[in-house]
DNA sequence: TTCTGCCCTTGGCA
DNA sequence: ATGCCAAGGGCAG
């Protein structure tokens, strides 16, 4: 079935920015086709030049549609959002480059385990965390020759324990993981409520979790708990920013920096984290494909 | 109270 | 080979 989008959209660049973490990439001799999991749904989905062509599995497209639509985040203004982002020159020269890479709305157990996984870690292993969590812990879902596993539960995974979690290759975030699986399940951490709490306090909330310290929960809350106020810095957007804003300086400790651009990019400024952390990837990317032999 | 340095798992890459 | 780095955080001092 097909969904119309109305908007700036590019699903290629919503869906490889590092905020989901449960898509299979269309390969370069592939049919374009993303294939992904939606909390207990298998999705299959491509661009089409009127918006996004899709199939579901156990829901029925047309059921799904509206879900689909607020996974995207579509229910954004996003030209409001663009309009005042653009306060900034060089995020303006981002959405000018890619208009359309969109903040998604990720479902708050399985964003919080993923950006547990983030820790000194890289993209790449972070899909490979979460899918072998799925494969062991989850459920089958099948569309075609295609079957995913949903992510698991806080049960499941409270269950399963510290030392399953580090044999599948977590390390050192198995407990952490584990313990977060604990706190959910017991009702210490309520992730619903943290949607509607504001942000400095579900932030505070997520942080007394060990191994969520202020850049993940601010990953979590931006791209899972609606608060676009949130503002992640890691390696990538300190380096942007010292570079860009603070030249030939010391870059101020993140406090001090998050505070300070809080109050630069405004009130979407999660929206403009998302367009520095995306663009110096793919300009690094740009980079090490030049100087490739 | 705040800052600094070091450690933590794993794996890919030079 | 061996070290460095990867969407960081905990901990000691």
């Amino acid at each position: 079935m097909e969904l119309t989008v109305d908007q700036p959209f590019d699903l290629t660049a919503s869906l490889e920015s590092g905020q989901s973490h449960r898509w299979d990439y269309p390969g370069e001799e592939g049919d374009s086709w993303y294939t992904g999991v939606i909390r207990g749904d298998l999705v299959r989905i491509r661009r089409t030049p009127l918006g996004v062509e899709f199939r579901t599995s156990p829901t029925v497209e047309s059921d799904f549609a509206p879900r689909l639509a607020n996974y995207f985040r579509l229910d954004d203004n996003i030209e409001a959002i663009y309009d005042d982002i653009r306060r900034d020159k060089r995020v303006a020269e981002m959405v000018e480059h890619y208009p359309g890479l969109r903040v998604l709305r990720v479902e708050p157990w399985e964003c919080l385990v993923s950006f547990i996984c983030s820790a000194n870690n890289n993209i790449q292993r972070i899909h490979n965390n979460m899918e072998t969590i799925s494969e062991a812990f989850g459920s089958a879902v099948s569309l075609d020759r295609y079957t995913r596993y949903t992510f698991p539960t806080p049960a499941d995974l409270a269950e399963a324990g510290e030392m399953e979690l580090r044999r599948l290759g977590l390390g050192f975030r198995a407990p952490y993981v584990h313990k977060a699986a604990l706190a959910v399940l017991e009702g210490r951490l309520d992730l619903d409520e943290l949607v509607r709490l504001p942000y400095p306090d579900a932030k505070g909330r997520l942080m007394e979790c060990p191994g969520i310290g202020p850049k993940i929960a601010d990953c979590i809350a931006v791209f899972s708990l609606e608060k676009l106020e949130a503002f992640p810095i890691d390696v990538w957007v300190r380096r942007a920013l010292g570079e860009w804003y603070f030249p030939n300086q010391k870059i101020p400790k993140d406090s001090v920096l998050l505070e300070w651009a809080q109050n630069h990019f405004g009130r979407y400024c999660g929206y403009s984290q998302q367009y520095l952390f995306h663009g110096r990837r793919l300009r690094g990317r740009a980079l090490d494909e030049t100087n490739a032999p």
